[in-house]
DNA sequence: ACTTGCCGGTATAGTAATACCGGCCTATCC
DNA sequence: GGATAGGCCGGTATTACTATACCGGCAAGT
């Protein structure tokens, strides 16, 4: 067997992953973010749609740099027990 | 321009990962550790060794809950900022 | 109309995740 | 002490996915 695709409770954690990065932005320009997290506008276009479901490490902890957001919420958002997200969608 | 190839500085960020997360194992099994975080002996392994410099952001995650490592510190050492490691090492 | 900003589709190099192999130690057990 | 087993390692192969780029389109604001 070799790498099996992704399940949908990945693709989901990935959606909401998305949706809190989209929602911390608050309106800042989507290329400026990604410029300061040292990544692509289209990446990080594409990991706030949902269509990069699971990014890698590194992009994920430097969003969060970039974005003020704390790794133990994106942590809890990925794995759906955050609590905060659920308040603000 | 696609997809360039990891800089040497994000293939030591995942040294250090690895580094952290095979102290942290600390005589565990390594395929008991990697059944309980939900990936493959294999890929652990490599993830521990510094072969897979840049592992997913689910990776990491379940990694850490599997080896009760704080998610703070497993960002902290991939920034290499972790001071913690260091006297471990 | 023109700009700004986001979107989905498409294409592509490089990587993640997995699996299998043989080898190398270090114990442990006839 | 030679066989046997447990655990790690590097090499190799394969598939799905990431990260990036370019395109045309669409809506809102100027």
């Amino acid at each position: 067997m070799v790498r099996q695709p992704l399940t949908p409770e990945q693709i989901e954690a990935g959606r909401r992953l998305g949706a809190l990065l989209r929602h911390a932005r608050a309106g800042r320009d989507l290329a400026e973010v990604a410029h300061a997290a040292g990544i692509s506008p289209e990446t990080l276009r594409k990991i706030e749609t949902g269509r990069l479901p699971s990014p890698g490490f590194g992009t994920i902890i430097c969003l969060g740099e970039a974005l003020n957001l704390p790794v133990q919420e994106l942590a809890a958002t990925w794995r759906g027990s955050d609590l905060s997200l659920e308040a603000v969608l």
